[in-house]
DNA sequence: TCCTCGAAAACAGTATACTATTATGTGTCA
DNA sequence: TGACACATAATAGTATACTGTTTTCGAGGA
């Protein structure tokens, strides 16, 4: 286990603008864990994290909660961490992101206003710079930008929350399959045509770009990929 | 507001089976608010249900957390509660119920056994019985039978606690159109079908069954139903 | 009667302290 | 050297106490 890195969690200032300590604590691991900033082999325990934050342990601990119900970590005995995914469960992840995304770009294509566009044009632009670099790390920003804009739009938020949700789960499948420059170049593409489709507001384009985009997802993930299956992780707490 | 009922909780036994105690109480909410136990106008607080069931208030208060991020109950500055569902938030629920169970019905035709065929058979049993003496009661809870027995089966369990989560949330749905004679024969009906496609283990049949099944839920919902938009809920804490 | 203000109650949120469990290391014996 | 028992530490879980905020309710006045 890597010794967590607690220069990286803030301390809450004490102006905080009303929100519980809880909501903050949460929101600053949810865009670490977004941004892929917390390591497979790091354990989060939620005394060091209220040390660091200069708060108790409790409303970390109720942040953690929420983060294993969401599904983006996992509780052991010894601390909380990321969930180690077996081929089952990414297969499963997919499964549920080719259900819910096709419909809700559609949708977005009608929710989207023009500064929304000005961001998916801006967030292409990002990914076509990084491409040209090489640069996975910025790749991935650019990724997680387009994606927040066109949910964030959505005028069903349960849709979006849910998206957001299997999403961000996927973070192994982003870690693996964004370093290789071929992929990077069907990111690429994909993200255009998803640009194009919202420009002309053609929902039936986008939905069916976005079934391409994450059946390619899917195929580079599980293309190169035949790693031991590892055990299998404790469910989910609110799987009863 | 009503007083709540705390004979209801049932006090947690010593010899529990090694389980939390925020488990053993969220199980036990849940299972009531699946099968309607909690009315809309009852407000759920911690101390109160802490002290019926002889425990503090943490286990209690983090299991109606989680309820509450999972969308089946809200949290006010006075107590917990059921959301009161807008009009926009049932249309919004039915159009993920609309993405997600046509797909899982039919992997359940692959999933389930014959033990779980079994109760299926049993459950429109009940159901046919249930109509035929208009107890909207047992109606009730031969459909939620029918439909934990299908996704109990699924094997993508991501999958399976999306729907339940979605499917209980539109709990006031149950409770506006159950009551109808000819809305109950559409259930028997519905539920009858789906049966048959089970038996002779017909996916696409099973998947188009339930379009049409989930679409006659959510037509008879809106149907006689133009009642005053009420206000808007806070957000779901989930959705940043 | 109705409105305003203030006090008190009710509740969520947070802090601190205690307990139970489990992993980990350590020593002893075969 | 290896296996097994035992002690220790690390951490989740639970209990209790404190704090801050919002609602409720009642007193006093217009």
């Amino acid at each position: 286990m890597t010794a967590p890195d607690f220069e990286r969690i803030r301390p809450i200032e004490t102006a905080n603008r009303g929100q519980s300590l809880r909501r903050q604590i949460y929101q600053d691991l949810r865009e670490k864990l977004r941004h892929g900033e917390i390591g497979v082999d790091e354990k989060l325990v939620d005394v060091d994290i209220a040390k660091a934050a200069g708060v108790s342990r409790m409303p970390v601990r109720e942040a953690l909660l929420q983060l294993t119900i969401e599904g983006h970590l996992v509780g052991t005995t010894r601390g909380f961490a990321l969930p180690n995914l077996t081929d089952e469960d990414v297969a499963n992840i997919f499964e549920v992101r080719k259900l819910l995304e096709p419909r809700a770009v559609a949708n977005a294509t009608y929710d989207l206003d023009d500064a929304g566009l000005q961001r998916l044009r801006a967030a292409v632009e990002l990914t076509r710079e990084a491409v040209a670099k090489g640069d996975s790390e910025a790749l991935s920003e650019a990724n997680i930008m387009f994606r927040e804009t066109w949910i964030a739009a959505l005028r069903n938020r349960r849709l979006a929350a849910t998206i957001l949700r299997f999403a961000d789960q996927a973070h192994v499948v982003r870690r693996d399959t964004l370093g290789k420059p071929d992929t990077q170049q069907v990111v690429l593409d994909g993200m255009t045509s998803l640009l194009d489709a919202f420009e002309r507001r053609d929902a039936m384009a986008a939905h069916d770009r976005m079934v391409a985009f994450v059946h390619e997802a899917e195929t580079s993930y599980f293309g190169g990929h035949y790693a031991a299956k590892q055990d299998k992780q404790p469910g989910d707490p609110s799987d009863e």
